[in-house]
DNA sequence: TGTGATTAGAGAGCACCGCTCTTGACGTAA
DNA sequence: TTACGTCAAGAGCGGTGCTCTCTAATCACA
């Protein structure tokens, strides 16, 4: 009886996977919005209605691309992050800007799917929220260290963040225990400026305009790591 | 000879002007992928075929409603600045951070459709280009004003630019004439920065984590400001 | 003022989409 | 052997962008 099943669901696991890697590889051409059930089922030599017994919709496709999306970029900045010297917070810090935006230029279609617009009509589930945080809690990680380290030293350029923000910075902590206010505000700065970068060269806005991405890149995030108080 | 044909050309005008402004809406509701102009001819009372003659192609019509989305976000930018005592930098560049938040929460999808993931197989023509650097180069104007005043004092946190970025910034001292490069560079930082937090407020990375969005936002581009060179 | 040229909308049609429903084949457990 | 659950197949629904042809209105000019 369960020689069987599990025979039967050998199979089942390894159709979900050829379905998620062709979906995969058309999202890499055709974007999210161009991503069609048929199409899969056409390149598996599958019957368009077939999908649904693995599938139930499209939305629960693009969610299984979603968690795969996030746990890809994950293990990215996880294993850019483990190659580095623990104590060489800088040092990590670069390797996991970089990490994400070789990642994200590697995969642009599952970046924007990631951090791009997202897909009207479609509302994440909970599934995502635990892979979603996969990178963050990399970055959260390193600022915890340098700041135990005493390491982390923010530059006195930016006045306190005001009091209503205490709330807000308590959930964020979760990811950097320890940390105060003003360094949780500034590294939510950090973070979001790495990913404006990321976003502003994929989606196009520095066409036409910076060439050297690479250089303009790691300098910027150097700044906005100085900025978080990271040493030189 | 010119009265007439400006009559048919008038109605015409106003048949173009009402189809982007149902596609507007439509856009406001349904996000870009879900425009459609089957739905937009619909609603006009006509026939999906008629809007052809107005709209070679459903690119078109994108394209139009991705100029007025640049002008309308230019202008709102500019209006903003406009308001303020022309020697304030730093209330200068927070209203600008402030009419790009606030414009784009009012027109979510507009913002989508400008900054987010671009539109599969969607190429801007060129027209799109002078329209797309209008807030921009307010934002450059502010730069340049404070640079003369002689208020812009950056930090010395953070290391040169590499020599290779000169020949960006170069292209980008057009929209800020006389500014050495580590502030160019500095400024693309800041303003990378302002889209990375819109961006990642209106695409949903602050769900579940951030409250006090209008405080946080704020007190971050103050930082982003100070990093630039602002004065207190 | 009448006429030929131009422009407009209507409608049918193509190939595609996501999704739903029913049908029949198949393997398995009772 | 029978009864049941699983699955592929296929038809069909309403939708999409886009193209084509046909007719009606409008315009420019003789």
């Amino acid at each position: 009886m369960n020689a069987s099943r599990t025979a039967r669901e050998r199979v089942r696991a390894e159709l979900i996977k050829e379905i998620t890697d062709i979906a995969r590889r058309h999202l890499a051409t055709a974007g999210a919005p161009g991503l069609s059930l048929r199409a899969v089922a056409r390149e598996m030599g599958m019957v368009s209605s077939a999908i649904y017994r693995y599938f139930p919709s499209r939305d629960d496709l693009l969610t299984a691309l979603i968690i795969d999306g996030y746990n890809a970029l994950g293990e990215a900045v996880e294993r850019a992050d483990a190659a580095c010297a623990a104590g060489d917070f800088t040092g990590r810090w670069l390797a996991v800007c970089r990490a994400v935006r070789e990642w994200a230029l590697a995969h642009p279609h599952e970046y924007a799917l990631l951090y791009g617009s997202p897909v009207p009509g479609y509302a994440a589930p909970q599934d995502t929220v635990a892979p979603a945080v996969r990178d963050t809690a990399v970055y959260g990680r390193i600022v915890t260290d340098a700041h135990r380290a005493g390491r982390l030293v923010p530059p006195p350029i930016c006045p306190p963040p005001p009091a209503v923000l205490a709330e807000d910075a308590e959930v964020v902590r979760s990811l950097m225990p320890g940390v105060p206010d003003d360094v949780v505000t500034r590294a939510i700065a950090a973070w979001t400026g790495l990913f404006g970068m990321v976003s502003f060269e994929l989606f196009g806005q520095f066409n036409n305009t910076i060439t050297h991405r690479a250089e303009l890149f790691d300098h910027n995030v150097t700044c906005l790591g100085r900025l978080l108080g990271l040493p030189e």
